[in-house]
DNA sequence: CAGCAATATAGAAGATTGTCAATATCGATC
DNA sequence: GATCGATATTGACAATCTTCTATATTGCTG
């Protein structure tokens, strides 16, 4: 019944929503224009139809894409908060970026010997 | 004997590598400081030493960790380069942004009647 | 209303993954 | 060299995921 596990971290979600060539690919596709239908995405790729309606499935529930009722077909569209999001936890594991101190200690993190202590305390 | 499928896509490679709960965590806490210690891991985590293991050798396989041995213990780092290409797959994806139209024509991609044509060209 | 096109759901099969216990490897130390 | 601590590998199992076929739902149209 359910169709993937939801995952406590929204951000294991959201990287779990996209680590799929097949749903990477329906992203990027829609990434490149405001709207598609989900019909282009049954005759794009060599799945079958309930496969890429699962696909689609998956991303709505991640937060990744919105549908919209046009008529007789639905019409799939990137959810820019989704991008945003995957962009936040991007760089917040750039080098030099907020440093949780409390979950260093809590884990019980040491130095290296040599460390050159870029990180001001 | 192979740990992970190797996926054809790096990309999709790097997102399935960070989208575990265990080894986001492992890489939020190698993002916070310079080098850890693989003994930290297993003692950080609710998981054994074979588990912490696997899913280092995963974030290494990907290209997310480098290793370096330091004694009788080895000490991973994160590779900032993986990082960049996380976030330049996020980039990749923002509206507005380098449009693939070989890709869309190839899946026949066709906009929305109404597509209210918000990115300038 | 019947029929058709588009999309979603149900159920099942096969592949992949996450996890562990047991064991092996590697480096340091006695 | 024997032993110990730290890390990796092996082999197995349960859970999850991807995919399919078959069927249901929904909206349009004659």
């Amino acid at each position: 019944m359910v169709p993937m596990k939801h995952h406590r971290d929204p951000d294991v979600q959201l990287l779990a929503a996209l680590a799929d060539p097949v749903r990477l690919a329906i992203v990027r596709q829609l990434a490149a224009c405001d709207g598609i239908c989900a019909c282009d995405f049954t005759d794009g790729f060599d799945v079958s139809q309930p496969t890429i309606s699962h696909h689609l499935r998956v991303l709505r529930e991640a937060g990744v894409v919105t549908t919209e009722r046009r008529g007789s077909s639905i019409w799939y569209r990137l959810e820019p908060a989704a991008i945003g999001r995957l962009g936040a936890v991007a760089r917040a594991l750039l080098p030099g970026d907020y440093v949780p101190v409390a979950d260093l200690l809590r884990i019980g993190v040491r130095r290296p010997a040599s460390a050159p202590t870029s990180s001001p305390d």
